[in-house]
DNA sequence: ACGATTTTGTTCTCCCGTTCACAAACTCCT
DNA sequence: AGGAGTTTGTGAACGGGAGAACAAAATCGT
């Protein structure tokens, strides 16, 4: 075991790794409608992006296509989830059961991926004894146990903002290392903790410039329209 | 008006549009502790960024700081809201009222943002007369009205994956040109229309596959350290 | 009034990602 | 068997964004 340093030292750049989800879908997608084999051309219209870039990307991963032929759709489906990570089980921690995460916690898109909710925390009292989604709300104080427990290494956030960066220090102090936060706020954690966010006003707010622009271009050309 | 291109020709990139909303978080928390003004290095650790790149995106709307001192807080924050668009009133639709877009419409950050839910609309018959966050729920059908009656140019899509690209078609139709879409599934509309996703599961396995490595990163460090 | 100090705005360089274009490789038909 | 037709995988060119580094401009102290 010197030689071979053949599988996991390729580098998968990470504009490809926030694709290949995309890909994984569209694959499971084209399984499911009976389909056996795809061109790239195929997937990528599937996928939304350029076939080009779809090959690139997969040529990341190794070869798995046949020139002449394409992509054979259940095989090139189960190398993406292999490489993802997905076609392990991924226990996850919720913190915060308000309106969002009882949504997420609800989400079957989680479960369906290789992600199983292993517990509903909430610092609220009130919130306790709740079940949603078949799984009791808990203490957020128990969350070292339950990370312990199921060897949990990715928590959700979806608290109020105020509350995310306790939430995430207990998190991190708890041995997780994958943070996705809801919270509405920067949080900063420790190197080697992997945070990404969503945040649904950002979303809106860069939709909101791009259609000023074009409501701006729009009545700039009826102007020049009329003084032309 | 020929010589004068000056106010909206500048093009701001993407990149930059995209953080502009975190610049405005940020500036708007300092606001609420009374901070009057403060330095790009200052306002960057609050937005999570270089501040390098902090002062270079802000240039890119003008020169609104002062050298030797900083930027005046209210004035930056007023600047940047401006520039996105978020001074006016966004009127937006929420299309698919189950637990997210339950969720969506009791979302807080909306209403303090520029934007206004002005209507949920759902296909199925059961859920109409429901009333979320002060809003009744209404037929989908009655999209087309409600857009020419409140200008709606944003549209929010909560729906299952099989009926996304539909309300999509639809919404174009009625006349929205900007989509949030959060449904599981690649939409396709026409040119000029933008649409934005945002995907939970995808982001959890972004997550998933860095903790696969960093979990493949430990156990090989161990088995070195073993034969060594 | 003027030099020291602070902090912005901008230039320059480097790197990552996208796209084009084509050679390699496979199938199919004759 | 061999040529025509497909489709992958990749080398190379290109464009945009990130960060370092510095010049310009403001304040402050003397």
């Amino acid at each position: 075991m010197s030689a071979r340093t053949s599988d996991s030292s390729r580098e998968i750049p990470e504009a490809t790794v926030a694709r290949l989800p995309i890909y994984l879908r569209a694959l499971t997608t084209l399984v499911e409608q009976g389909t056996a084999t795809c061109s790239s051309e195929e997937l990528a219209a599937a996928a939304g992006v350029n076939s080009a870039k779809l090959r690139k990307d997969l040529s990341y991963l190794g070869s798995y296509g046949t020139r002449g032929v394409g992509y054979d759709v259940d095989y090139l489906r189960y190398q993406i989830a292999r490489e993802i990570g997905v076609t392990q089980d991924w226990p996850v921690v919720i913190v915060g059961i308000g309106n969002l995460g009882h949504a997420l916690a609800n989400f079957s898109g989680f479960r369906s991926r290789g992600f199983r909710v292993v517990a509903l925390l909430d610092a609220d009292p009130e919130r306790r004894g709740e079940r949603v989604a078949g799984v009791d709300v808990r203490d957020f104080a128990d969350l070292d146990a339950i990370v312990r427990e199921h060897g949990v290494a990715i928590g959700v956030i979806a608290t109020p903002a105020s509350a995310a960066q306790d939430v995430a220090d207990r998190m991190v102090e708890a041995g997780i290392s994958s943070i996705l936060n809801f919270a509405p706020t920067v949080i900063s954690v420790a190197d080697g903790v992997d945070v990404r966010k969503v945040d649904l006003s950002i979303e809106l707010q860069i939709l909101a410039y791009h259609e000023q622009r074009k409501q701006a271009e729009a009545t700039t050309r009826v102007a020049s329209e009329v003084t032309a």
